[in-house]
DNA sequence: TTTACTGCAAATATTTTGCAATATC
DNA sequence: GATATTGCAAAATATTTGCAGTAAA
């Protein structure tokens, strides 16, 4: 019930910011890929890369090309319906050719209200509701900046790591003595 | 003066991490580039790029390879001392071959004291001090997560450009009437 | 003397771009 | 009918990796 008050309304956005586009700029123009690829990103419950995306369009309905993809998620961006997070991966951790966790995405609704934990050890993410201050914080530097929306990452040991690594130790200490 | 007492801590701060590393892992050794590489990261005012630690390197001293770059850079993450930041380009911008402002590096004691509004416009970049509470939300949620560092980015228009698009559409306006 | 580090070149992954065909306005 | 969008393949970019030589412990 919600999920659809949301969805109706991000994609009702989608069209006035279409049709502000063709009454100004050179146009953006509607298509179904469009339509589509907006209506699956609205049925992510979080944070979504272009592989995830792609693969549950592929499944339930056309094809269509990461170029689109891509194209596409710039375009929702300039639109300011969903927001690019770049989380980093940590230091020397596991990496196969990948030097960071792929790019996200995620509805700009919702990233607006949280900050991310990240694990640096199983690259979990946690999300944290925003701290209360945090809006006024931002709000207060307006004749310096006209914020638009934001990314906020804290990394470290999620609890589940930090247990693990414990027992490790434990684990180790045991077997010496 | 200041800045030197910063940059003895900081060396000091990566040989006691090479020590604890060779007393339990299976070491990290003390080089000749490590140390300079580090020398030359004190040395920058704000963020760099691995393109600009390495023109500063080649200037001054002994040619230093990119995987060694992006080696010690690992390690000084590992150490604590640095922090990686990933900013993003925002939407459509001008994309010459990149979707997001090179991958940015920070001295961590630096990195500990803002946040950072990125302008999707001219993609600059304005530290802004931290909340006053935020230190105190973050290490209010130990119990979940033992967090370590951070990078947060507000995007936005700065200031600047704001001022030039006005002025632009008030152009467009006087040659139209 | 062991093995971590360096540098080069090759491999990999991600994103952008050029172009022809198509669909929207 | 003009031109934005799509899809494919090719190009560009950034980072990792394999390996041989070197140097730190």
């Amino acid at each position: 019930m919600m999920e659809d008050k949301i969805h109706k309304e991000v994609r009702d956005s989608f069209y006035s910011y279409l049709k502000e586009k063709h009454d100004t700029d050179k146009g953006r123009r509607k298509t179904e890929e469009r339509d589509t690829i907006l209506d699956e990103i609205c049925n992510f419950k979080g944070h979504f890369d272009i592989n995830m995306l792609q693969s549950k369009l592929n499944n339930t309905r056309f094809h269509v090309s990461k170029a689109t993809l891509y194209n596409t998620l710039n375009v929702l961006i300039d639109a300011g319906l969903i927001v690019r997070h770049h989380f980093d991966a940590g230091s020397i951790a596991h990496r196969p050719h990948s030097p960071s966790i792929p790019v996200m995405y995620e509805l700009r609704r919702k990233a607006d209200t949280h900050l991310h934990f990240i694990c640096t050890q199983c690259h979990s993410i946690q999300e944290v509701k925003n701290p209360p201050f945090l809006k006024e914080h931002i709000s207060a530097l307006k004749n310096r900046f006209a914020p638009d929306y934001f990314s906020s990452c804290v990394y470290g040991t999620c609890k589940r790591c930090k247990n693990r690594v414990q027992k490790e130790v434990q684990e180790n200490n045991r077997t010496i003595t």
